[in-house]
DNA sequence: CTGAAAGCGCTAACAT
DNA sequence: ATGTTAGCGCTTTCAG
């Protein structure tokens, strides 16, 4: 009831295993009637080579990990970040003929068995979606020397992949300010992740920059967070008339606390948004929002982790945002 | 360069590598004595066992495909299903010791490809998210004889976890009709899938029970999808009174067309959706929807496949539906 | 170009 | 209770 070994596959075509072996690695040096003989055998036992024991024989794997180690947000969290990041991901890993490993090291005990799980040397590289400042997984992979990329900046010295979040966030108060608005508010994302920081950065300078004083409330990335902080804000400063939320969850969450509070989107109070998921599309008004592909950025994070493989330096990238003005609708 | 073996281990602490293994695998019959000597050295050498190794010389593995075979719809989709089941799957199977390998079957090349790796006995079993009706993979992964749990009723005759599809769309025309609704129509999910045709038929049987006419619009459970089918359907019959879209996401999308057009929710039209999806909490006005807990079926069919482990029978398990109402906002 | 043989690191009888 | 030994299925020198 066993599934049919390489010796069994030789012992058929009447070859040795090393021939077997050449065969079904795609070595050049056979002789077309072994090869013949190696194939028919395969084909006529289901031959499927075992990956533990190749594994095992070569000191190598095609497995890649890709940990997601931000704690889920709520328990029904649907962040499209994830969906398209780890899709993505997928999808051009597998084209690369990799194996990929999905972990959640939301908790300290699933991080633990992360580092444990790559450390065995189950992995060839690791492709980390975590964004949290304080995450101690990004130091403990580099110093394993495993090849890693990061989605979105992280503190160790990983090679990692962004948008320009000052220079959107930027660009999207700059939009407000250009219409006149005077009193300019944001939502930040949590501010233990870089990206946060960044977009709340990018917002400071520039709102400074034209004379203007920030109003400021905490987020978190959920849609839920977005309706606190505009609730919030709208207390803070009644009279203010922009808000820009961190991401277009916010954003929808700040919506929904306009409509609530009576006020009137755009006419008295414009919001921006920035990643430009398709829910953005779909609200009542459409979302001017700051695109930042995601799956873009998951691409070419892969490709970069495929780079380390290949010897290469692993310099950060980093894509540019544009404007997605949609206040029409 | 190399990472410690239970052979050098041994050596450290002077005891054989039966001794080492013992204490690793946590086996009783071991002296303190010896169990701290090699607790130490594992601990001083930072050995971790290699996984390639232990499932070669143990033929078994802790592995789990979780094999998601639907093809993506658009190239950002941002579906919040994918999110929230492979997220639940993973963090179910992750407590239960295994380690989840992720594979994306959407073309017939990856679907080769992943039906390979199942048949060269990487996993010990399949939690497989695809609910095509003409997917080949609960077929070949049956003959295989792997464990296999499908995410939603599958051709084959795999375990299988969903809902109760057809009584809720009764639930959601029923509640429609109760207001007095007189033109209900539908916009289906593909129907190449199980939970679209049910879905239908639910929707159906309870407008023909009610002497009223069915009035269908495909789609294909995007929001895109639900614009379009919204938008069918008022041209053919622009005196509708109520829709019934199959998922949430359409239903999204059917606000949007109904917004467009200028008819008002719910006083010229009502609409409800289906799933009670976080989304559909913030559009306006909210959605009244079915509830079906999409964390609860992804738990109970993680649930179910390491029940197979054990040898239990794989009855399907079909969890129930309910209304929720959300039109006062 | 092909085959024989020696491992890869671990577990599991089997002795002791 | 501990150690010895024989593989698990594959790759990879190394001879031939």
């Amino acid at each position: 009831m066993r599934r049919p070994t390489l010796e069994a596959v030789a012992a058929r075509a009447g070859v040795s295993k090393s021939s077997v072996s050449r065969v079904v690695n795609g070595e050049a040096s056979v002789t077309p009637e072994i090869r013949n003989l190696v194939i028919r055998a395969v084909r006529e036992l289901g031959y499927v080579p075992n990956g533990a024991a190749r594994s095992l024989a070569t000191q190598r794997t095609d497995a890649v990990a890709v940990i997601v180690s931000d704690p889920p947000r709520g328990l029904v969290s649907d962040d499209p970040m994830f969906s398209t990041v780890v899709r993505t991901v997928s999808r051009t890993l597998e084209a690369a003929g990799k194996q990929v490993t999905l972990m959640l090291a939301g908790s300290p005990e699933s991080r633990v068995r992360a580092e444990q799980f790559v450390a065995a040397g189950h992995v060839a590289g690791v492709m980390l979606v975590s964004m949290h400042g304080p995450d101690p997984l990004p130091g403990a992979l580099a110093r394993m020397g495993v090849p890693t990329v990061s989605f979105g900046r992280s503190a160790a010295g990983v090679p990692y992949v962004e948008n320009d979040n000052v220079g959107g966030a930027a660009l999207a108060v700059r939009h407000l300010l250009a219409q006149g608005r005077r009193r300019v508010a944001t939502i930040t994302g949590p501010l233990d992740m870089n990206c946060s920081q960044d977009r709340l950065a990018g917002y400071r300078e520039t709102v400074s920059d034209h004379g203007r004083r920030s109003i400021v409330a905490l987020g978190d990335f959920t849609r839920a967070s977005g309706v606190e902080g505009m609730r919030q804000l709208l207390e803070d400063d009644p009279a203010l008339d922009a808000v820009f939320a961190a991401n277009d969850l916010m954003a929808i969450g700040a919506l929904r606390a306009l409509r609530e509070a009576g006020r009137r989107v755009p006419d008295d109070v414009a919001v921006v948004g920035f990643d430009d998921i398709e829910a953005a599309l779909y609200t009542a008004p459409t979302l001017t929002t700051v695109r930042s592909p995601m799956g873009d950025q998951a691409a070419a994070a892969t490709t970069l982790l495929l780079s380390l493989f290949d010897g290469a330096s692993g310099d950060p990238v980093i894509l540019p945002n544009e404007l997605v003005i949609r206040e029409s609708a």
